[in-house]
DNA sequence: CTGACAGTAGACAGACCTGTCTGTTATCGT
DNA sequence: ACGATAACAGACAGGTCTGTCTACTGTCAG
């Protein structure tokens, strides 16, 4: 029955509900596109509680990127975990990330997609690149130990490939972005780890 | 002297005035976040005459972002007169890309930054699908010719290095991005030109 | 000279957004 | 039982944005 399809309320303290439901519109609409209002009508919670708990919508939008970030580190930190030899700890990261865009809610970047239109000095891209500068200090670390003869350039090139990856689902409708993008990756690290270029 | 520095006044009729402010205030500054005020402002042009010849913010975005696909296209296609083998024609066509993202003056690719937060059936998103179905047909064909085992997800691929460079340089300011994506789309076409995978 | 027309300048309407403020209700510790 | 606190509902202010409208100016054909 269409229309009658309801979504199901959100729990926890009004700051949890904020949190959730910010995550669910900003990610699924775009953190400019949906305004405070949306959000506290999701969260059923005033506008009062909003301001009084995180201050502004600003502090929410970096609430709502920072636990990407977070939620992204402990899922990377897990597949890290699972992975055995430096090589493979290193194609670990990159097929969860693979893993994720693949997903069938999957919108993209959050970070890219919030900060594709700031100027450079707003809440996104501060948060963008704390993000993203975390994400290749990780995948040097791994390409160096994995023995890359030039481990930033495999990491950069990697991330593009996931940024890419990420992108071709959202513009395109390329279901076949994530194994596709897998593949990719993996003829880069083949190349990047190849005694001398 | 800070302060003195005044922009020049744009040449043409109001309707290319129009168009020339819009495609540097957009693309400088984000479709969102520049008003139709800072348009007809850089122009030189009443409200007026913007309403009068593109009628709407949202014809003038499409005016804008079409004109940025007329631009590469006719980039490319001089590219692909220079190049003669069909590999080189493959490579030429990402080596013009990638000469792009370089120029100090690149801000990220448009199609994307304009689209990143759309609800999928606005302006940007229908000439971003545009571009990129032309972009990603042409890269096939190349590749096809080239000889690629897998012409469509070489042409992807390529797609993604590319979308991860531009962001590279935006969100990242990686000054290496260029050549590290020429780098990747080398090793790419190298490894999905080969007999047999 | 004159009338049509393209363009300018700017006020205005209507919508939307963030953030504040007032007043009310409910819960909980003591 | 009761006072404090947290949360609710919603009006309101101040700003911004798109798009319309009025009134004025200059140019050019006939």
């Amino acid at each position: 029955m269409a229309g009658t399809q309801t979504v199901e309320p959100l729990a926890g303290t009004p700051r949890e509900r904020l949190l959730a439901a910010a995550d669910e519109l900003f990610y699924a609409e775009g953190v400019h596109t949906v305004g405070i209002d949306r959000v506290i009508e999701r969260a059923g919670v005033a506008k009062a509680s909003l301001y009084s708990t995180y201050g502004s919508k600003d502090a929410l939008v970096r609430a709502y990127l920072e636990s990407r970030h977070e939620r992204i580190r402990a899922r990377l930190e897990q597949a890290l975990g699972r992975a055995t030899t430096p090589r493979d700890r290193l194609l670990a990261v990159f097929e969860t990330l693979a893993d994720r865009i693949t997903a069938p809610d999957y919108r993209g970047c959050a970070f890219v997609r919030a900060s594709a239109e700031s100027d450079g000095d707003d809440v996104a891209m501060q948060t963008s690149r704390e993000f993203r500068g975390w994400l290749v200090d990780l995948l040097v670390g791994l390409a160096r130990d994995a023995g890359a003869s030039d481990p930033d350039t495999l990491a950069r090139q990697l991330v593009m490939v996931y940024d890419g990856a990420g992108l071709g689902v959202r513009m395109d409708r390329n279901g076949e972005s994530g194994r596709q993008a897998v593949a990719a990756a993996r003829a880069l690290v083949d190349v990047g780890l190849a005694p001398a270029g």
